[in-house]
DNA sequence: GATCGTCTTGGACGTATGTCCAATTTAACA
DNA sequence: TGTTAAATTGGACATACGTCCAAGACGATC
């Protein structure tokens, strides 16, 4: 029962990752320090430098993780739809999932921020974007046909997460509908259900 | 010639915010210091706290005089301009002004982050928004005669700084054209010119 | 020229930070 | 049971931070 030394040491290195995700989540990125991760993951301060070698390396880490993971989920998502109107609506109810209460969302925000200083982070993040844009655009040109789905998963894409920003700031803007616009831009018929431009 | 006292001050002033404004876009609002704004500005770090009660206050003070600014800098191109057609080409435009290369725009998504944790900020900063949004969103009715205005606006104002975000983090997508995908959420015509989808 | 109010200076104070490390614990192994 | 390697502890270190303040400078006013 008792967990060997490298199992424990594993342990730790997750509790670590996951406080710090936490917390940048919580209090934003730079306001991330070494004692307050080790006081979140219930741990002593010194351990943080034994597991990892700065503060900086352990959000970007901690960081790149989360966002790798979400992609993942949401491409595994993705593919799993195969009906092309069912995947339409799927994408347009990303956008709606996207709220301030989920820390996740708050954590992409900062991360994209702290990536504009951070030439590692800034790359790898890169990378999982075009990915999960790539896959967003697969997705627009076969469900909804479009013929320019590069350019509107680009479009979709920042999209999300502007509109995370401003809801962020004012968050009466949660409750307003904006399914019609969407739909214009990703090309869906409106004719589905006529305008029924509010729902919850 | 010589400046008073009272003058002198307000020239300081000016500075220091001058100096907080350039620091928040550049290194980041969490990374901006008491020394290093006096160091920008050419002063001495006592005189910060002789003008601002706090770091916070200046950082405060200085991104909503910038963003304030530049909110009435759009208001009033977007007023001038009356042709419709015109209009709606001068709202696409906007959409590929914003660019990395601008100090003003990495300071506002700077501010809609820090935005998150100062509620002063948050709200005032809520205004301003809401009022540039307002503005947008009488625009799209006039020129593009759009019936729900109010929700491309959201969603047109939003994209920008998504755009912003993600252009920061992969510098590649500013070539990108995304002029397609913009007309057809504005609600415009593709008629016009065909369907040209890149001009430099 | 003396007085006054404002602006400026230079440095102090306590606190928090990132990083490091010698000593100690702990579980596996010989 | 004694040895070994990993994980952990507790505290040290220099540095940077926000804030404050007594003393000086300087133009306006009398």
């Amino acid at each position: 029962m008792t967990p060997t030394s490298a199992e424990r040491g594993k342990e730790t290195r997750v509790r670590l990752l996951d406080a710090a995700s936490r917390l940048i989540a919580e209090e934003g990125w730079g306001a991330v320090t070494t004692r307050k991760v080790a006081e979140r993951a219930g741990l002593r301060p010194g351990l943080v430098h034994y597991h990892f070698s700065t503060v900086t390396d352990l959000l970007v880490e901690a960081s790149l993780g989360e966002v790798r993971r979400e992609v993942e989920r949401s491409l595994a998502a993705l593919r799993q739809e195969i009906d092309p109107a069912a995947g339409v609506e799927q994408v347009l109810a990303m956008a709606e999932a996207y709220t301030p209460d989920d820390q996740l969302t708050v954590l992409f925000t900062e991360v994209l921020l702290a990536a504009t200083r951070h030439e590692r982070l800034r790359a790898e993040l890169a990378v999982l974007i075009r990915e999960f844009r790539a896959a967003l655009a697969d997705w627009l040109r076969a469900s909804a046909g479009l013929d320019d789905a590069e350019a509107t998963a680009v479009v979709f894409s920042a999209l999300l997460d502007g509109l995370v920003l401003h809801r962020l700031v004012d968050p009466s803007l949660t409750a307003q509908p904006i399914t019609g616009p969407l739909r214009r831009l990703v090309g869906a018929k409106e004719a589905t259900g006529a305008t029924d431009a509010g729902r919850s």
